[in-house]
RNA sequence: GCUGUCGUAGCUCAGUGGUAGAGCACUCCCUUGGUAAGGGAGAGGCCGGGAGUUCAAUCCUCCUCGACAGCACCA
């Protein structure tokens, strides 16, 4: 007799003394029996064939819960997608195939490479394949039968997953039907192919084994899988809409900027973009004053010397420093500005009592990224960092990075940026300092997260080569994830450079270096922020706050006059006075993400009013000329969020 | 850097082994129109760069530069 307990607290009894999840599904429902992918037992997934031999609570698990989704998504990719490919190239070798968000991949060697146009190919086998509704059974294998099956089929990739595991037995094989397909799984699979959903193949990439470069490539199939068509084509839908916020797409629609082959990874910032970089440059200055910071600036072109002592060359050299020759030295574009930042604490001597010193600066840095790491505003390789370096002593850390957090959440907040999060890197192999510096810095860090409040996902081996960092990480418009903010400690390059202050003893000691970016780089931020709104900015950062027009040429007197008046009231206006149709002009503007169009009729001309069109609202309303200089003003100030991402929209 | 794809007018893109096409934008003319494209005409391209194959290359091959996706990298 067993006893399982159900998830809503109900406990049913069997004979016997093993049940299976097929049993318990059946024996609550003929719909759930059918619809049953796997089991959950004491927490862990299994097959529902599983044998239950012991009291357990168990839940049944069905495409509707996530886990549901993603056991199917992983059947698509290790058993229908890895099937295809064999089927269709019987050569090719499997390498790996896990389910991802939304969707899963299968990394494979192929011995002649394929192209996209094969992907539909593939996905019609794979059709072919699940209308078969092949059962999937498992079987569980010594290592020794295990590497040898995989070594009588040519899997090469499974015989050393085998091989190298650490397990000793048990190894699971699935098989479908008796077609004499197997591979190796740690399971669970939905049980026949008749429970697969909706699926489509997505892209192609290269992808190396085990993730290491040094490893050869493979050819990484990815494809997405959902319960059925709708969510499907509405998946594909919203991917579709993503892709329309893609900063490179607005930012040539609204004009902001432009990159060319003549300076790969650098930005020709347009008049548009570049207004956007000064109001956020503005907005940093402003924090920076109430926060007590000295701003700097420091030389682009410096002796590599410099950073030969500050062990930056070490760690990037030649590979990711821009050199030039100069006066007879070869100098480095700086990479960083932490060391000059340390050069100009060291011009004169310095007392515990001058600490903490906070120094900014908006340093512009050259770095000399992998070519096909490039992208858009997000990866360059010329940036200017909101950069700042805080010389304080250990017992400060705490505070100062209390203070930081606060500050990156509230600048965040305000730029509409509700949900991001923190991951704390910890130790890089290649690094300067001893391992006791490294403990302290680790855990000073750690102590001032917790103080801080701040919840961390851990990052183990991709800190700074000089400290332990916290990244604030936001997202594209497509999800991928790009650190901004940056809070680093640093044990080391004072002490390489030579930084000192007089402690209240008289001894000479070195500070303690955090190292802190708020946005991260402008550059970045300014696509993220593009991405977030899709083009429609907060006003205050709107390249364009105000394009005035009249209906007809006639009211272009009247026109220029309220282009004036908002001039004057220190808008950023356009006036349209081109002999078009209000549609048309609208239309435009509209697309050029212009926050407002101000229209000037008879009516208008007459009473001293505007009618005003807002990006992203249906309607317009009309405004007293004053009333609507009070009110941008207002908005400006206040530095409110756009429609877009207000809770209740109303029309302007 | 690696794998794959791509590069044609200012933009978005079609196309062919015999030196090229559309829509939008631009210029001019007509139109004076109340909130997402009024009509007409015109101008505009060394088909990313270099080499090769060919009687002939934008098209085929190789190299190179750049872009895109993913991987690796990421101070």
């Amino acid at each position: 007799m067993i006893k399982i307990t159900l998830p809503d607290g109900s406990i049913r009894e069997y004979e016997g003394v093993v049940v299976t999840g097929t049993q318990i599904a059946e024996s609550i429902g003929a719909g759930l029996a059918k619809a049953a992918l796997a089991v959950t037992v004491d927490g862990v997934q299994r097959d529902l064939s599983d044998p239950i031999k012991a009291d357990a609570k168990v839940s049944i698990i069905t495409v509707d819960s996530p886990e549901g989704l993603e056991i199917m998504r992983h059947t698509v990719a290790a058993q229908v997608l890895a099937r295809a490919v064999k089927n269709l190239y019987p050569s090719a070798k499997l390498a790996i195939g896990p389910t991802i968000e939304d969707g899963f991949y299968y990394d494979v060697a192929f011995q002649e490479p394929i192209s996209s146009d094969d992907l539909e190919k593939i996905e019609k086998e794979m059709r072919k394949i699940i209308e078969t509704h092949a059962s999937i059974s498992k079987s569980i294998n010594s290592k020794a039968d295990t590497i040898a099956a995989f070594k009588e089929r040519g899997e090469d990739y499974k015989v050393k997953i085998v091989e190298e595991s650490e397990q000793k037995d048990g190894f699971q094989l699935y098989a479908q039907g008796d077609t004499g397909f197997v591979d190796l799984c740690r399971g669970p699979h939905v049980p026949t192919l008749k429970h697969i959903g909706a699926f489509k193949l997505t892209k192609l990439a290269g992808a190396y084994w085990r993730g290491d470069s040094n490893n050869e490539m493979l050819t990484r199939i990815y494809g997405t899988a959902w319960k059925n068509d709708k969510d499907l084509k509405e998946y594909l839908h919203r991917m579709e809409e993503a892709e329309k916020r893609d900063h490179r797409k607005i930012g040539k629609e609204m004009d902001l900027f432009h990159m060319q082959g003549e300076a790969p990874g650098q930005v020709f910032w347009h008049d548009g973009g570049w207004t956007i970089f000064k109001e956020l440059e503005g907005y940093i200055r402003g924090k920076l004053r109430r926060h007590n910071y000295q701003e700097v600036n420091t030389p682009r072109l410096i002796n590599k010397d410099l950073y030969i002592k500050s062990g930056h060359w070490g760690k990037f050299g030649e590979n990711g420093i821009f050199t030039s020759n100069a006066y007879e030295h070869e100098h480095a574009l700086k990479p960083m500005n932490c060391p000059c930042h340390v050069e100009i604490f060291k011009n004169d001597g310095k007392s515990y009592r001058d600490l903490p010193i906070r120094m900014s600066e908006f340093g512009n840095c050259f770095r000399q990224e992998a070519r096909g790491a490039l992208h858009g505003l997000m990866r360059v390789t010329s940036m200017t960092q909101d950069d700042a370096h805080i010389f304080c002593t250990v017992e400060q850390i705490e505070q100062e990075v209390i203070l930081l957090n606060d500050l990156i959440a509230e600048i965040y907040a305000e730029l509409g940026f509700e949900s991001y999060f923190v991951r704390f890197s910890d130790r890089p192999d290649a690094r300067v300092g001893s391992d006791e510096i490294w403990d302290a810095a680790e855990n000073g860090l750690k102590k001032a997260c917790e103080a801080a409040g701040v919840d961390v996902v851990m990052n183990p081996g991709e800190g700074a080569f000089y400290g332990p960092k916290l990244e604030y990480v936001l997202k594209d418009c497509i999800g991928r994830e790009w650190q901004c903010g940056t809070i680093q400690l640093d044990f080391n390059q004072p002490n390489r450079l030579g930084a000192f202050y007089v402690d209240v003893d008289g001894e000479k000691k070195h500070p303690v270096m955090i190292h802190r970016a708020l946005l991260g780089s402008l550059e970045r931020f300014i696509g993220i922020l593009i991405e977030h709104y899709a083009g429609h900015l907060p006003l205050w950062l709107a390249p364009t706050q105000i394009v005035v027009s009249g209906i007809v040429e006639d009211h272009n007197p009247h026109v220029e006059k309220a282009y004036k008046r908002l001039k004057d009231a220190g808008f950023r206006v356009k006036a349209d006075l081109r002999n078009e149709k209000i549609n048309y002009k609208i239309r435009e503007h509209m697309h050029a993400k212009v926050a407002m169009v101000g229209v000037i009729g008879e009516k208008e001309a007459a009473e001293d009013t505007i009618t005003i069109r807002r990006l992203g609202a249906e309607g317009q309303k009309t405004y007293k000329m004053d009333e609507f200089i009070a009110m941008c003003h207002e908005e400006v100030k206040t530095k409110a969020l756009p429609l877009s991402h207000q809770k209740d929209k109303q029309a302007a």
